[in-house]
DNA sequence: TCAGACATGTAAGTCGTTACATGATTCA
DNA sequence: TGAATCATGTAACGACTTACATGTCTGA
């Protein structure tokens, strides 16, 4: 069995934008990342630990003073080149785990006005959640068509790279991320709407 | 921790539409649910037989002559209870894994092209299921407009009721679910080609 | 001072996947 | 006859979640 390891290429590429910590990488990977991707604690911590093991990574230890330790993990050009054959190896197909939909599916037995209210809560969490997505990608917008990244984004968008091309590049590519998820969660929406429009009649 | 056991509520439900063994879950679950969710043997019998144990399912054997061995299990009163009584229960968030856009966001230090080429791949991969579903909806549809479900989709769609009232309402939830599933492939679509529009200059 | 964020980590348990084992029946 | 499908099931492993333990620093 080819065993995925998907955490391990997925910490290895976070890392290949800037060395990090685990709390770095969970904090990340929560703000921006959630909609498509999770990682833990339980296995973040184990999983560089292992990467350092397999010198893919290495780490560094600093306590400045005044300052809390951290525990930085950088990419080595072992780690980088297992990470770029993954990325060139077949993609699995999205994997989707929707308790509503399951809900709805199974929801045949019970009363029209049960189901209706099923899709109407679905619809007002998935409408809370595309609010916080249209914001922050309208300031990434902004900054894109400015054509400058301002360095208060870093802090927010957890970015950095030398050059300003490379600081452009990952702007874009968290912008157009965003808007996957933000066109899945239109589509759910609309939904919603269709859904509830057909079984009212 | 309320230890969640989604896998015993999804069987439940199933089970709730009609009387079924393992295999017709697992063929259930496969032919018209993989979208938004997923099983496996491996959790399918032994939670099959949890239930049972749990006096939430009986199971009956039958080894009619000339056909192979089946067991079938079916819901009973104090099963659709707890059904029913998790459907009310608040409902999480979907949860996806996309590896594409895990690969996506994590290229922005590979070449241009490299991305382009990821991207692609996933709009090719996403037609192909696209299609199958269209064609699913259509006759779905079909059954609907003309007010009477052929009781050739029984096999197909695994659904059965005995009121036509009933077996409507089931086509009508499959079709809704299949949409559901339609729209979040078009969303992705779409995004690709903004994607794509959107790195190329 | 004290809540809340920063920061690292482990233990226990559940969930999920894969591979394997077994055997019957159908149909070309 | 032999491949495909039907059908049930388990073992082993890997992935994932949650709760907990520990301590530091910042800012109101």
């Amino acid at each position: 069995m080819a065993t995925k390891q998907k955490t391990r290429f997925a910490i290895l590429g976070l890392l290949s934008w800037k060395p990090m910590s685990g709390y770095d990488i969970k904090k990340l990977v929560d703000a921006g990342l959630s909609h498509f991707w999770n990682e833990n604690y339980g296995q973040i911590y184990p999983t560089l630990e292992s990467l350092v093991a397999d010198k893919m990574a290495v780490k560094r230890e600093s306590t400045p003073v005044g300052k809390r330790r951290r525990i930085v993990y950088s990419i080595t050009r072992k780690g980088k080149r297992a990470f770029e054959s993954w990325v060139r190896e077949p993609t699995d197909s999205p994997i989707v785990r929707n308790e509503l939909q399951l809900k709805f599916f199974l929801s045949s037995d019970l009363a029209t006005g049960e189901a209706v209210r099923l899709v109407e809560e679905y619809r007002t969490q998935q409408n809370e959640i595309l609010g916080d997505y249209r914001e922050s990608a309208k300031v990434l917008r902004r900054a894109m068509e400015s054509g400058y990244v301002p360095e208060a984004l870093d802090d927010i968008l957890h970015i950095s790279g030398s050059t300003s091309k490379q600081r452009m590049r990952q702007c874009k590519v968290f912008y157009l991320t965003l808007r996957h998820g933000i066109r899945a969660i239109e589509a759910r929406i609309t939904w919603c709407n269709e859904a509830i429009t057909c079984m009212e009649d």
